[in-house]
DNA sequence: AATTATTTTTGTACATATTACAATTAGTAT
DNA sequence: ATACTAATTGTAATATGTACAAAAATAATT
């Protein structure tokens, strides 16, 4: 398959589904008709254009995975990718982001976070593609496998089996792990994917898992009575055959209030 | 004057100091020719660029400035600015935010580093241009002014009393500023601006003076003490008309081993 | 009904780090 | 020699971190 191929396959593909021509074919939106993709030379699309991928980590009771999806076209046809898309000529960067985490997941209100671009000159095959990265984190049971725009397969994947993938998506992976590891020190990414009502030990289970490290049970329970945010409750678990956990929420008012005293978890 | 007009002179500007069409312009390259650029209907360019902003900060004896140039075309035209380019089609994104740190200072070897991308719809009123921020630490003095591509004029201003500013560099600025903070705790950006060989008085007011807080004179030497990339020599201040202050210098190698671990300042 | 198993929760003693402040020191200037 | 200044070191009180152990609450077992 020709260059000029590979090209005309994610034009037309992008086209059928979002029915619309992508960013960079709106230069030519009034010259040319959808049929007409083939005589446009290669080198006028594709020159330079401006993608979000969506680094999506799933966590469920210890184990921490990415959601990945095959690609259907070329370049990189049946590889697996972070997913991502090109940004819409009338859409913010961050709207683009939760865009790509709703087709996927059909999950909203989820904080993304913003980490780093990537443009090295040569990461894409087919000319200069700058990408804007981002990170959320998701239940991975609240996965609701949607038939999308890009993935012929979608599929979580654990992080410490990875097949090869496209682009320089590994790159990104790696790098947006480290950021995940800083933002979840600062940032309560981590309360989507606990219940409103959560025990110390699911919330210790859960920073052991994103940071793979492990921590001394008393000294964490020390720690978290420091944390005005985080608000013992009058309940306990139930039908254990042990002694009951009692149950923890998250107290977002509490929060803002010493986040403006610069503060972090530091665990 | 219109918004085609100010395209255009966006663009013959552009052409006439780089003696090359801006990226989006490559597109037309083997269609026009320079002096065709009326022909061209303004919705045919600029309809998607990315560009780098540089938040340079300067530093010398307690005072904390940023470098900004003064705007000599439309739009925004008077206003002052970041300095920041178009990104070349062969060109690396880190690569692009070096040349214009060399381009407005003349110095190369300075870290630079990625911050944050920004991409709001409207934030560039000819068209949709994202732009990826980067900041470097540079001494003040060492500012040798030239006649850059952009600037009308060029100055250090200080951070606490500035002039209203072009886009959205406001914004671009004071979360650059944040992230400046962060990144001198974990990265030792700041060893460009102080003397190979600096005292430990030069070395905390550096840090009050960015980090805008006061240290304690015998706390702030006590975690100097601890950190083993701090190598105390055996030279000291010379006809000073008080207990004369001992040279230290910053050790790379030793600061590579506790990076490993992952190491922070934490002042 | 008492005992056991299990896991949460609290406690404790020791080491290390932080904080605020005071004392000492090594030079020039008078 | 004495005064002066700012660097350097020290100190005592407090807070935080670490490793480990004891106590407590529940269901299951005997």
């Amino acid at each position: 398959m020709t260059k000029r191929e590979y090209a005309f396959n994610i034009v037309a593909t992008f086209v059928k589904i979002n029915k619309q021509m992508p960013v960079k074919m709106l230069t030519y939106r009034s010259r040319i008709q959808q049929d007409d993709l083939y005589s446009i030379p290669i080198s006028d699309f594709f020159q330079s254009a401006f993608s979000v991928d969506c680094v999506i980590f799933g966590y469920h009771e210890g184990e921490l995975k990415v959601l990945l999806i095959e690609r259907g076209t070329e370049p990189y046809k049946n590889f697996w990718a972070l997913p991502g898309d090109l940004v819409y000529p009338n859409e913010d960067l961050n709207a683009s982001a939760l865009r790509i985490l709703k087709d996927l997941t059909s999950l909203t209100h989820i904080d993304v976070k913003q980490v780093h671009t990537f443009g090295r000159v040569d990461r894409h095959p087919l000319g200069r593609v700058i990408t804007v990265a981002y990170v959320a984190l998701v239940e991975t049971q609240d996965l609701v496998p949607v038939a999308s725009s890009w993935a012929s397969k979608i599929k979580w994947h654990t992080l410490y089996r990875l097949p090869k993938l496209a682009f320089d998506h590994r790159e990104i992976l790696d790098s947006s792990l480290d950021d995940l590891r800083k933002l979840i020190k600062s940032e309560p990414i981590w309360t989507k994917v606990l219940p409103e009502k959560f025990t110390l030990t699911q919330l210790q289970l859960l920073f052991e898992t994103v940071l793979n490290k492990q921590f001394d049970k008393g000294n964490f329970r020390k720690k978290i009575r420091g944390m005005k945010f985080l608000k013992k409750l009058n309940e306990s678990e139930k039908s254990v055959a042990h002694r009951p956990s009692i149950y923890y929420k998250f107290d977002q008012p509490k929060f803002n209030e010493q986040k403006d005293g610069d503060y972090v978890f530091d665990l």
